[in-house]
DNA sequence: TCCACCATGTAACTGGTTACATGATTAC
DNA sequence: GTAATCATGTAACCAGTTACATGGTGGA
């Protein structure tokens, strides 16, 4: 009998709880503010994930009485929270990972600093970027091997995918030397310094 | 009372079955072995999936005695099916659709050629491009503004959409100057283009 | 005969969407 | 007191996943 793995929803909340204790309010908020828009929002979908979460064990929501303010239900991670969170954030990047799509990869990158340290997150860039290379190159041999019997668009979408597979490799070189720089100045805090921007 | 559109899965059926009349089979082993493996697959959501599509009379299925096989259910496209799909396809661009991933957007463009010409698919590289400029720029501005509260991560994380966004305008780019060139060559499709002049 | 494969379906479960309900607090 | 906002929830619906069922066909 397998409980089925937290959906990423599940994940991104976990993720989120780990930097901070939240409401579910909260949760919203950064789900509809920041530029994570594209994971869900709205309570249908956030309440009943969180209180999955705690049924799980993997979350323990206790109701603050903010003085003055309605009572919200603060949720921390239970160590049995953090395990988990850091058996999915450490889980080997595999092909069919990035063949789902990149953006639970991206999430997980972006909770691995503060989860596990600046050194897990250089190591999930290489195993990521180890998995990006074979990907892409697979997918040019698909392209060269069937370009003459495609329609132009069709040729054309896959070379959007290749570019863009090549894009995101480009981008874990650049990652891993910004980590690199950053820990070979100051240690420990990751470098805010430097807002040079991509390019 | 609105009939809910067609999910994404029921958009890229018509598209398929627009292309080649296709029993449910066949849809599956497009998604399966295909590029197109980001889309679902597996009978529990195709075949509901294309009674849907029936019940709403966008598409016909008749059962077909392939002689020395088992009946297979020929599905094509009804003229309300066509019809709802071109909709679909030329549905104006909104930032909204960026946002929420790329990748319905490329399935457009890819069926867009076959249903309507390389002039409007071309049209929607146009368009597509339109809509590109102003995200990437926005997540820059973004960037900017906040990259020095950020942890690294999240900094790098952005920084990878934004440098995907601009890959894939520069795609947009690329691919536009391939339809007009392989339409000023040799025209392999009858001409349903010409309508406005590639401008 | 039995197995492998083609082809279609179905049932149970899960999780997300939309829309609405509820209640507490602050501002007027 | 009433409106706006904070904050949490709930119900109905819908689509997709997994896993299984069905049955027809060809080959050993």
């Amino acid at each position: 009998m397998r409980l089925k793995d937290s959906s990423v929803l599940g994940y991104a909340l976990l993720g989120l709880i780990q930097r901070k204790p939240s409401s579910g309010y909260d949760l919203r908020k950064l789900f509809a503010e920041t530029a994570m828009g594209n994971y869900s929002s709205s309570p249908g979908a956030i309440y009943p994930a969180l209180e999955r979460l705690q049924a799980q064990g993997l979350v323990l929501g206790i109701v603050k009485d903010m003085a003055g303010l309605r009572r919200r239900r603060l949720y921390r991670l239970t160590a049995k929270g953090s395990a988990e969170l850091s058996k999915w954030l450490t889980r080997p990047i595999e092909r069919s990972d990035v063949k789902r799509g990149v953006s639970e990869l991206m999430l997980r990158f972006a909770f691995t600093e503060q989860a596990l340290g600046a050194a897990a997150a250089i190591a999930f860039l290489q195993q990521f970027r180890a998995a990006l290379k074979p990907y892409a190159a697979g997918l040019q041999v698909y392209l060269r091997a069937n370009a003459a019997s495609m329609p132009l668009s069709g040729r054309l979408a896959l070379e959007c995918g290749v570019r863009g597979y090549r894009s995101m490799y480009a981008w874990t070189g650049y990652a891993i030397r910004q980590y690199r720089q950053s820990q070979s100045g100051t240690d420990s805090r990751p470098a805010k310094t430097r807002k040079g921007g991509p390019r």
